[in-house]
DNA sequence: TATTACAGTTGCTTTTGTCAACTAAAACTA
DNA sequence: TAGTTTTAGTTGACAAAAGCAACTGTAATA
């Protein structure tokens, strides 16, 4: 791959970060941090229901998950039960509040977004999404070694 | 814009996050963090030579940045001095070694970025960059208002 | 049964970031 | 030009975010 490509690729990275930047903040016009938002949406929407996966998930220490934890629990977003299939563990569900807050929190990046792609014409969004496509087809997830 | 785009649009946003996570990491094998990098390449790269600029860009705190300056210029890699033009100023200018720093940086982020793309052959390489090119055209850079 | 691995909590520490007060210089105003 | 207001940057005090390591209780394993 030459260098060429290579500058072009960092270019939209940053374009694409800087472009975001507001969306990565969803967490916006909400009481909660972004971290906090992630959790709700891993437990709520993705299947992670225990703590350690939500370490792996977003790859955050165990102990101060454990602390956000408490504090969503503690505003009653979430509920922590014993897990009787194995007693270290404990299951984490969302409450009616905490499914409320989700919900709220994929409205706001949804108008987000919305705002984004306003000023598009409806054949330039199907071009971007189609370039969406294709990077994500082309493009390997599997993170490559360090 | 109906609601299928934008469920396609946060898809991709959050593959495209998950991806780049590693790149955004691109301090690694360093010894600076995520701020400190960016901000030699703000100074370095682009043409930001003073705090006022550096607080604009990065949108961070100027008595933060003042005390990261400080560190950077402890490190030797940063040099700031008087702006005889305004007294109040000063002119941030990389050392040699915050130069070395910096091409470090780039290198890294360039290898990263190879090694994402490594498994596609030219055509499709080509195929991603004028995907990426697509977006940049028509997604609007301006921050829409809150 | 003894040992090892694992999940989660808690205390302690460091890092990161915010806020407000302050100095000195520049810009503006009457 | 004197007086006032902005502006750039620094510093101190503080709050929030994150990481580390020790510890408890449970499960897996040899």
């Amino acid at each position: 791959m030459d260098s060429h490509a290579i500058h072009q690729i960092r270019h939209f990275d940053r374009f694409y970060t800087q472009l975001f930047r507001l969306t990565d903040k969803y967490h916006l016009h909400t009481t909660l941090t972004l971290v906090e938002a992630r959790l709700l949406l891993e437990i709520g929407e993705n299947q992670r229901n225990t703590a350690v996966q939500l370490t792996q998930a977003l790859t955050i220490d165990k102990g101060y998950l454990s602390r956000l934890l408490t504090k969503l629990e503690d505003r009653g977003l979430l509920q922590r039960t014993n897990n009787p299939a194995d007693k270290r563990t404990k299951i984490l569900v969302l409450t009616a509040a905490g499914e409320a807050s989700l919900a709220t929190i994929n409205e706001r990046a949804d108008e987000q977004v919305r705002c984004l792609f306003a000023n598009l014409t409806p054949t330039e969004t199907q071009q971007v999404l189609d370039a969406m496509a294709t990077i994500q087809a082309h493009v390997q997830t599997k993170p490559n070694a360090e």
